[in-house]
DNA sequence: GCGCGGACGATTGCGCGCAAGGTGGGGAAC
DNA sequence: GTTCCCCACCTTGCGCGCAATCGTCCGCGC
């Protein structure tokens, strides 16, 4: 792990960078952090990497364990089914209400919609998950609900990405792209009875991925 | 603010003494923390302070000012709608779910119901709060989603309860009584018709109450 | 061979100092 | 009186040391 400079103070760059790792697998569930090794690896001093493994244990990722360290939470598939179904409930709602409200300007939705069918194209996991995480960002922002926005992305967040480049991770990556242009067109349409259904499949069908993904994960070990 | 020795660590106790100063009101909004007034106040070093202020920023009851301190945020209307908005989506459909379910232990429950009844009877706000909270916490936990139980009670103490012992909030603690009574017997009696809309009542019920009391506060500033 | 105890090592939580940076106010200039 | 500039104060973010505590491992006794 490297510590990349762009944003400004070191808590938020360790929070990203170990979030990265987590969820990425880069760091497998059952790893101990410690503050002290953390800091001799990242060459800074115990302050910032402290204050960043109790942030990430706020969020679920990490659990601390008395005198030993931070330990990466095993994914269990009862929480990945209940981010799931919160994630279900919420989206879809948040995207009915927004086609049933309509949206000017939805050139950011198109942008991104355009980046996630590129990054397809091209291969690119990595830019894949950022424009997917920032078109889905949008449409929760364009619902005008930030708490629930808020809440959306931090699950999002939160969730690993195993099974992202297996065969069925792929599949899923490219049966996406005209689902996303789908929604924008929903929205244009207010076509609002055909919103729920969309929004539901378009998330829900994710879950068998990492859900096998977890799985063989949990039957290796 | 007064630390109490409950909690092990100094940090969590800031973070609960400093959550209840902000959602009970006691710090009003626009209140200008920083770390070493408060650590000067409370007779301890920086760093838990610090940590403490971190955490209800990431809980979005605080705000960072550069090199000016940590905001009480105020409580917009939109804000308190979009947590209504979320916590009744998710909310009443746990309890349909665990009404669908069933359950076998709801002694808990009636423990905590019968608290409320009896805080309500003798006027013990703080017990009432403290009450419901177990209430609701372990009807999400029957229900059997933690990560929703998770955001639900963060919303609930995220929360500002500004109106609470106001004329229309002592009535609806009174009125709530019953409520949750009915709330066990739905379960038992597995009236999963009846559930949603009364979840849904019981907790959209205080919206109109909090709504007023940041409406009032917000013309007097 | 097996169980137990004590010492070692590592970790957390906290205290504290310091450099960098921004805010606001007071004083000077116009 | 108004405006502008500069300085002093306060803040954050980070580095670092220390006491208390817990897990672990090795050696000793049985």
């Amino acid at each position: 792990m490297q510590l990349v400079s762009g944003d400004a103070n070191l808590r938020e760059q360790v929070v990203d960078q170990l979030r990265i790792a987590i969820v990425s697998g880069e760091l497998p569930p059952g790893t101990v952090c410690s503050v002290p090794s953390l800091a001799r690896t990242l060459g800074i001093s115990t302050t910032p990497i402290r204050e960043a493994l109790l942030q990430l244990t706020s969020d679920g990722l990490l659990q601390p364990m008395r005198n030993r360290g931070f330990r990466v939470v095993d994914p269990s598939l009862d929480e990945l089914r209940g981010i799931f179904e919160v994630r279900m409930q919420l989206e879809a709602s948040a995207f009915r209400k927004l086609v049933r409200m309509g949206a000017d300007d939805l050139s950011e939705l198109e942008a991104q919609a355009d980046a996630i069918a590129e990054s397809v194209e091209t291969g690119d996991v990595p830019r894949y998950l950022a424009a997917d995480r920032a078109f889905h960002a949008e449409l929760l922002a364009l619902a005008g609900n930030e708490v629930l926005a808020d809440i959306v992305l931090r699950l999002r967040d939160r969730m690993r990405l195993y099974g992202i480049r297996s065969q069925h991770g792929l599949e899923r990556q490219k049966a996406s792209v005209p689902e996303h242009y789908r929604i924008i067109e929903i929205i244009k349409r207010g076509l609002e009875d055909e919103a729920e259904a969309l929004m539901t499949g378009h998330i829900m069908a994710w879950e068998p991925i990492f859900t096998e993904a977890i799985a063989q994960r949990n039957a290796q070990v």
